[in-house]
DNA sequence: GTCTATATTATGATAGAC
DNA sequence: GTCTATCATAATATAGAC
């Protein structure tokens, strides 16, 4: 409305450093909280990756816990961006296009990402409120928005016959938790799968093994 | 040797309280080790809920650490052992029933003690020596008694061609993976798997969809 | 073998100067 | 918006009485 004359300057230097701080924040929570765990981490920890002095946690994110869900927010919606631009170019009712892409996206994003799983089976292994709020907040919401498709695909014959839930938990787990333990993998047995063609190899296993009838049909 | 009359009575009543001690501590350390992970577990944590005092973990285990590697060996002892007996009835060239067995045990250990599959997973979060000990002592050995039996299955077409290495990888985690996240997957979807029927239903999922070909033959 | 007491360091959070 | 200084608590580990 009647805003004086020119632009009242905003103090944008600062605004924009407290934007960066709190981005370095994030990316150091995401790394500390999916490597030790929400207990096993320290602010101090989180603020030194960050190069931030830890007073600064209190001033951007109140606490521990504040963080710790922001930092899971953050990796959640990366995702939710990355599944959004995979299925940017098949309908909405081609359940097979879909499941496929969305493995493929599923396991390019653990891999870039492996924060996603690593967070998730930190905190699932007992019951606490960070597991309810993840549930609620992202993976029960994610899950209804895709087993109808795996439904479709079982009852298409592509799919194996069970429980549409226990699949769609073996996909995904065959897929990002396998990318969350790659160290202890390599270790083992010597697999790599850090190259596009592994990538590649790995999304192709799983489509040949949990959707044996893809190659029979279209 | 010249051991006198009757024998040496060893102060029993001790050593027993020392074994009991011992297993209480134990027990109480797989169980925190696996909610929170190495650094997010206290020693007083796993000191309260064995119900002894602090200072008898150093007693007994000398630190932390050897406390979590003690407590690994008895997780990875206890998971052999079920192997061995639910093998002990297949032959040794029946790769076939061998790897179907082994499935079955993994799914029911899993199950019974899902601290296997947790504790691995907090530790492989990033390199750690930890990581390394349970790489050497325990996970390359089971690998390596066992992915001879998936090559075999793979040359017959009972299994999928591919990686042996990460087919091996994909039938663990789609059993002990599973059951490590339970609660989110009850959350999320609400399936449960906890019943003797819903364990059985995953084994025999993992059968169908990792070795198409079992029911072709024999 | 078990206990109390304690040394030392790390942690989450805050107060207040700049 | 950033820093130093600090508080209260919890952590690992040990010393030494019983």
């Amino acid at each position: 409305m009647s805003n004086g004359a020119g632009a009242a300057r905003p103090p944008r230097k600062q605004q924009q450093r407290s934007i960066v701080t709190q981005q370095k924040l994030l990316d150091a929570a995401i790394e500390a909280f999916s490597e030790n765990g929400f207990k096993g981490t320290s602010t101090r920890d989180i603020a030194e990756r960050a190069g931030v002095h830890h007073p600064l946690i209190t001033y951007h994110f109140k606490n521990k816990d504040q963080l710790w869900r922001a930092a899971a927010d953050r990796v959640f919606s990366d995702f939710s961006e990355a599944v959004q631009r995979a299925l940017r170019h098949t309908s909405e009712h081609d359940a097979k296009a879909r499941v496929v892409e969305m493995i493929r996206a599923y396991v390019r994003f653990a891999h870039e990402q492996p924060a996603l799983h690593k967070v998730l089976v930190q905190e699932a292994s007992y019951a606490n409120p960070r597991l309810d709020w993840l549930i609620e907040a992202h993976l029960r919401p994610f899950f209804e928005a895709n087993v109808e498709h795996i439904r479709t695909l079982q009852s298409n014959g592509i799919a194996p016959a069970g429980d549409p839930a226990l699949l769609y938990h073996m996909i995904r787990i065959s897929a990002g938790g396998l990318l969350a333990i790659s160290l202890e993998m390599r270790g083992t047995s010597g697999l790599e799968i850090t190259s596009e063609e592994s990538l590649e190899q790995l999304s192709e296993m799983i489509v040949r093994v949990f959707l044996p009838g893809i190659a029979a049909q279209d």
